[in-house]
DNA sequence: CGATAAACGAGACGGTACGTCTGGTCTTGTG
DNA sequence: CACAAGACCAGACGTACCGTCTCGTTTATCG
């Protein structure tokens, strides 16, 4: 009986996506983004909206997740250390552009919401950390980054910083700023005999 | 001529605080704060709080940073690396508690609002990381990180792992976690011939 | 589809006449009235109000022209002229009551608003109108007022006075007076050779 | 002991004037006018206007009475009948332009406000009538409108429909129109044997 | 094939807050 | 001591959304 309307489901994500996307005259944050507009913008009633998803957040992971994910893919064709080199220059790349307000402000919007958090690291975070560790775990056993260290670890290290960036807007993100963050990562901060 | 009430002034801040310390009941996030609610506990009219701030984010600004800041001194009394350490464990710790809410829902009011963000790195974040520097310097000149690295670029790495943490709430924030990041930094991930 | 609920309009009719009502306790007058004030009183949301009426006067013409109109009808069973002079009284008697200090104030409202203006000649004042013309027709079929005169030229006349003094509050508003304004109207102004 | 400024005095007025004139740019109703921007127009603090003015009708008042009253003056010349006549015209003629929505803006502004309308009536209303009636007493002695009537009663019969028409803006205010009303209040309402 | 139950659009509703405006009072210098 | 300057509390403005709640009206299965 009764079955979700695809028309409807679709109508709203791609209201979403126009709403949030700068490109299509609107371009306005998460946060001025409300239910109320997508229902208008996508012809469809709130109920509708509200029926389906828990929050507005869960609304533009639906929108965007997919379609961020597969923008930043983890090369399998180069040794894994360079791998991570062009990894988090193309996620910095990314970052750079209307997707890194995207993500920043979805982040923002998961502060005061436990369960947006939750949707929000199951569906995104995970995904990216996987990724990292993957990578991460492939310099391991070809010798490039030390075998004892915990690769989460490794990647909370050298990634925080990109993250970092992107929410403090401490200074552009671009490639060149992040090899030299992998750069420091890699030699660390003590000072070295060779010097 | 027509001077500041000084008492309006410490009714906003206070009340303010009391509407953002679960400790007082309110508890509340700085998103459902409201200008109108501040005004309506502090007894004082909305136009007040208009006239000397520009936003709520401004007002909790100054509600809170001045105790914050005063909450994780720079050890002067240690060597450099060690007040690193002991820094970065006490920043981890406050962040631990109700204030790390705080401080990551006012970074998330920020990603919307450009003239916040300004506000909110010059009142808070520059504070911060001029800490963050000094304490490096000083370690660079005790030779336990290598003086040619820029400290801002050391500052990066080993903190944005902090701030990462508090607002992706990937893990705990606890003085031995922000030991070993500490330490991984230091060391870096290439492997060693000692191991 | 969603339809009207008959509870708030009612509220909102009531409260509004509650708050005008001198003899309720309130007794502000239409200027002090606010559409925030009906709402709190109404125990309605201001939306609402906002979604059925453009302005606060048509709320208070809302309020209380069917039940004014009632009041001063136009009495079938008299000759015209008796009528007209019955009518003349009612309207002065009823406007000595706090009905007329709120036509007054209605009055005063529309002068600055055009589209008020508009719904209360529309509301009330074509109304009023039509009853003073239809008795003057009346009395002019049965050749008690010279037949040849326009009835609204006729109407103006003789409703003037006593609308310029609800408003000029330049007298009594008794029936004793609008017995006589009618009676100077009928013989005119000048010198009569009976006399 | 300080005495009061003349300077601001006049300032006050002015800025009055001009605030209200639509041909100075402002043209602002009266309900629309505040003491707020008069204040900031002239160049002069609130208190100062509050000091001396107990509301904003009797600034009005002040600002424009005395220019009104010597645009609309009675003609000694003219015997009284004509005089009447021409008096009305020019009145009705003032009223249709911006000084008539000066009228009957300042009339709605006393509705609810009882010392306003004491003002408007000593400063405003017992002049106009003191120069209705003395016309009219000019008529009665020169045998044109019957001696016995009481002359206030006949000018709220003949003036009256020119502020009803003002304030009801049931027609245009012209003199073709205001010696209609004349007419037909000097020979009556009903039917004459020579018709 | 017709009943039925869910999904749907439409949108009313009580709320909360927005940021601005004005009112009228009060306070603090300045000349 | 009149005045300017302007801070202050109070409260209304009209708008935007919130999340909930009827309403009929499709529409797709299931008996």
């Amino acid at each position: 009986m009764a079955v979700r309307s695809e028309a409807s489901h679709k109508a709203i994500l791609d209201a979403t996506m126009e709403l949030l996307d700068p490109d299509s005259g609107e371009g306005i944050s998460v946060q001025k983004l409300s239910i109320e507009r997508i229902a208008r913008v996508a012809g469809v009633s709130k109920t509708t909206i509200y029926r389906w998803w828990p929050s507005k957040v869960a609304v533009v992971i639906d929108s965007f997740v997919a379609s961020h994910i597969a923008r930043t893919p983890v090369r399998q064709d180069l040794p894994g250390l360079e791998a991570l080199r062009e990894h988090m220059g193309a996620l910095v790349e990314t970052y750079a552009t209307h997707e890194g307000r995207l993500v920043s402000q979805l982040v923002a919007e998961c502060q005061h919401d436990e369960s947006a958090m939750n949707e929000f690291k199951e569906r995104f975070w995970h995904n990216r950390r996987d990724a990292a560790v993957s990578i991460i775990r492939r310099a391991q056993e070809e010798g490039d980054i030390w075998s004892e260290l915990d690769p989460v670890g490794v990647a909370d290290l050298i990634y925080a910083p990109i993250y970092f960036r992107l929410l403090f807007q401490t200074g552009p993100l671009e490639k060149a700023w992040s090899d030299r963050v992998l750069d420091l990562a890699l030699t660390g901060l003590t000072p070295r005999e060779d010097a």
